[in-house]
DNA sequence: TCAAGATGGTTTTTAGACGCTACTATGTTA
DNA sequence: TAACATAGTAGCGTCTAAAAACCATCTTGA
């Protein structure tokens, strides 16, 4: 019984933080593609891998893509291996106006949370939306932390461990760990991340 | 850091659970219209209330009602008390068609959580949704059993107590205490309702 | 009491979202 | 090398949605 309204309120909270007119004049579906390439890590940032996270198609995202490409948000080139693949990268117009998102008062309303449940509320959300994945056959989409393709590189250099991944078989900046994939597959025994102290 | 990963779980987790494509031949918007009388008690069944509750507009939610009367899953009529007001009320074939509700493998995915962690979440997003909807200056939208305007009616029958909301003043069924009202107001101390047992 | 304003609902207009189909170009496989 | 798969785009029709204009009906306040 309860379950329904979990249900329903995850829905409901998605369409009202989201749905709220245009703000900063872009549409819902234009703030989704600059969260998606604000997150999405280097093997991921191309319209069908938007297309694919955001369960509609080809067309629908090279459309909204376009729109963006001309107002000057992303900027795209032609990937160097896949000469049909293009790659798409925010602007700094784009990384400015991403502070006036309006899924920002979600995040607020997260914050509010007690510390303490929001870690399982992160994992419960994690576990929904990787059950839902499956049932619709859409790719989970994962950061390396949790990814069967992480894996330690050989050869560690000036001290810090390197990574790599074991699909595309590219070396992995520490950094780009948390960006989030295309190829993800869930991990159940993750390899612990060694990260480099960062000074506050 | 986390708090964003929240907000942009549930954003996504609602669009992939919503949004894909066209179920029985409805629409998103139309499914949400659907849920929404599905759920909404004797106050709130009309146009506006509906888009006070979507966050939309009184025209689109006027134009997608529309739609949906016109193909027999809502029945409307004018209201006696007001008579620029319309009641609608679904149809035994809108009824019908719920069982499909996509929304349902969100259900599917939230029954899957460990019981313990379900009312957790259940109220971790009650209160998200709270604060999001009065950031928005949006009615919050809830049950009678957590609203101010619920009152025991001094009159109790056939040994049952009985309700009444102090907002309308009209009395109330039990059967209509979880119906969601958008004259709900939040209260902290809550009146405890005595159910009749059902016997399974 | 009656004019002014608020509210409930609809329609029209316009822009964007979206699914679908068709198409080109490039990769991959048999 | 032919057949197929994949990345991306373009065009079409429908749906979504906001905005503005509109009518009918309360509600108010001077």
């Amino acid at each position: 019984m309860n379950s329904h309204a979990i249900a329903e309120l995850v829905f409901h909270l998605g369409r009202i933080a989201s749905g709220e007119g245009l703000v900063e004049g872009l549409t819902p579906a234009q703030w989704a593609v600059l969260r998606y390439f604000a997150r999405a890590n280097r093997f991921s940032r191309t319209p069908s891998a938007f297309a694919a996270f955001h369960a509609t198609t080809r067309g629908t995202a090279s459309q909204t893509i376009k729109s963006l490409n001309n107002q000057g948000y992303l900027t795209s080139m032609r990937s160097e291996d896949d000469k049909r693949s293009i790659r798409l990268v925010l602007t700094d117009k784009a990384k400015n106006i991403l502070a006036n998102d309006p899924l920002e008062s979600l995040v607020r309303a997260a914050d509010s949370l007690p510390t303490s449940a929001q870690d399982h509320f992160s994992n419960a959300l994690q576990q929904m939306l990787g059950q839902v994945s499956q049932e619709r056959g859409r790719p989970p989409f994962g950061t390396c932390t949790s990814c069967q393709h992480l894996e330690v590189d050989g050869c560690s250099r000036e001290g810090q461990t390197a990574y790599m991944c074991g699909f595309t078989s590219e070396s992995l900046l520490i950094e780009e760990l948390d960006g989030v994939c295309i190829n993800f597959i869930e991990n159940k025994k993750r390899i612990t991340v060694k990260r480099p102290v960062i000074s506050a």
